[in-house]
DNA sequence: CATGAATGAGCGTTCATTCAT
DNA sequence: TATGAATGAACGCTCATTCAT
């Protein structure tokens, strides 16, 4: 019917080799987050891994330098969107002129991150699960992402009080307030808590927050 | 031949055999939880802990079974107060007629936990920092601690929603989200951010959450 | 279907396959040489040598069995004329029927080792570092060129001895002290260290050593 | 008959552990001797060394940081031995007025130096395969031995030729040169060549050196 | 009882060699 | 024919646990 090289269309022709390079990353990739949110980081041995991949326990390395690079593989799905979510929010406060379409800010960023959350609940499980343990060999870019979060919220809730009428409650509080609340409903619902629809709990939680936080 | 000790009162006049074996447990337990603390648990190897407590390697399972049983130990301090907290809190949020009532039932529970906190900001810190890795090994009791606290958390909202007229959150919810802030708050304030005067945060946070949990 | 080259004289036409396989041999000797000389023979590892050489990793078995083949074609610049240096040598003493012809036959042994040595410095340097490392794999054949070097040199002051009037000295013992001193004397100048004029070095130490040598 | 511990003299009273440790250190000096004999440094994995003295795997480690010590170990009697033969070699130079005085000095070094030859044949022997190995890893300690010898061999042919009437060879050529000859005929007299009486070819050499490098 | 040496499985990582592509 | 991915046995090193001293 068609050529197998050559491919019409103005993608790349992946060669067999090429193919099965980014099959194998993926296994590893897979394999890598299921050992380790049922070890942990520290427990997610290469062998493990790699017996998880079907893959042989050498192999790991034509693929990644170490494990902290395939905890950074891991985490990617994460990061890029965070940092687009959390960017997009920022403009979005720095125009609010009103209390009100700062609170239109925050419900798009939490629209922006839902869906995130929803693709990646394994990712997002790992992290929450490794985001406070010791910031050695392969935990280090877990950590880093946290830190990075957690800068980039308090940075914005500063935004937000330069602007609006809040509750004379510092930055960083009610940031890592709202982070630390977040995260744990997260974490419980990943973990199989029911605590109902994600949505109606994010608005609420969103409503709840404002609401506490205004000035009276 | 003498008494060692002075035995004043009921207790029972300790050998010096006795008084040993607590003061080797007691210096383990620091050593265990600096250990724990710099490396993490899994990090927490025999021969470090050991070396830190000046104590021979093979010695420490004359005290301690395991590592488990060891963190079980580190715990303890935080165990007990912790339930009687939650305890009393639940009497008295159980007698509590008026939202007011509840309020002050709150305000009772974040002042039994104070002092705890504070007594043990290393305990604290290490609970905070393993409390979500995977509750294999050593690790387990901590894992029992989370999850004994999220329950009387949850039960403690699901009383208070009770009797009182609240916004129509879900008890885990509430509960949850309550946890996650304060915790995050708590382990912020332990690795050194300037977050303010803790018991004045505490003060602020109570209101937030109260006001914004508050039907209106 | 048409000559790739010029093919004048008697030398066989190379077909471009051929002049391909002999230059992609001359790249991995020489960055077999290179590495090796860095690393040891036992630290060249067939991934660095491909490396060094731009060749991919499971061609180095198209051009050289094993490493030790490798080796052997490296060594071969040296070993040919070694030999053809040492036939004469034999020969010219053979002839000489005093001992300044003797003397002759030895500074013309120094004459024609000399280029040799000049052309071949990094070869040479390598023969130097492995030659006393134990027989086995990728060193079998330098101890082997090793070993002939010791036998040559052995018969030749044999021979010497046999004809002219030397100190009474083993031939074994002044081949080795000899071998030993230019060894020691190259190995040093290729590492660097100011020796000064090598031919003058030579030409000294030949005189030192015959001076000493002979009969008094 | 008497008692075991507190042994009279004043050697300190050995304990059985302590015994043992020095037993088991001998052991692994020993072996790692015979392996890295046997197949070089390079290939003297703690494996084999440990198998060798009968010993765990692990073990090693408790008796030696790494490979690098262990070869440090093993060179030791050689060390001291030959800074001391080289410093009373270096004061007597410095003391002789006379050639003659000069010659005496170097027929006690080379007597000073006999007896550790003969009582640490291997480690010699060791000495010699390695010493010319790039300095990486467990070879440092030997290179660096080496290089330690060479420059005490120069800086005491310095010493002589300032003092007496020697022929007009740089200090670093002769050292060099006798060096050379003088480890070539070790070497090979310790893989079982056979060149006579060390302690005549020893003369012998003195005898061939002193003259040849004699000023005419 | 206290000590710390011994064990051996397991860790992350490297490598020569083979072989599908 | 050239490529580089795959394999699995080694490597140096660490560790919980046991046990002779």
């Amino acid at each position: 019917m068609s050529t197998d090289s050559h491919a019409s269309g103005d993608a790349p022709p992946l060669g067999r080799r090429e193919k099965n390079r980014i099959e194998k990353t993926r296994r590893l990739v897979e394999a890598g987050l299921a050992v380790a949110l049922e070890h942990g980081v520290e427990g997610a041995t290469i062998e493990r891994i790699t017996r998880e991949a079907g893959i042989a326990k050498g192999g790991f390395y034509r693929y990644f330098d170490d494990q902290a690079h395939l905890v950074a593989t891991i985490l990617e799905p994460l990061v890029v969107p965070f940092r687009a979510a959390l960017d997009r929010c920022e403009l979005e406060l720095n125009d609010a002129t009103t209390i009100e379409a700062q609170v239109v800010a925050y419900q798009h960023l939490a629209l922006s991150l839902a869906p995130i959350f929803f693709e990646h609940r394994d990712v997002m499980r790992l992290y929450l699960q490794e985001s406070r343990g010791p910031a050695r060999g392969a935990r280090a870019p877990l950590r880093d992402l946290a830190d990075e979060i957690r800068e980039r919220a308090v940075k914005l809730t500063e935004v937000a009080r330069a602007a609006g009428r809040w509750r004379d409650v510092p930055g960083v509080v009610s940031a890592l307030a709202v982070i630390g609340a977040v995260e744990r409903l997260a974490w419980d619902a990943l973990n199989g808590a029911d605590i109902g629809d994600p949505l109606e709990v994010g608005a609420a939680l969103v409503g709840v927050v404002l609401d506490g936080l205004r000035e009276r």
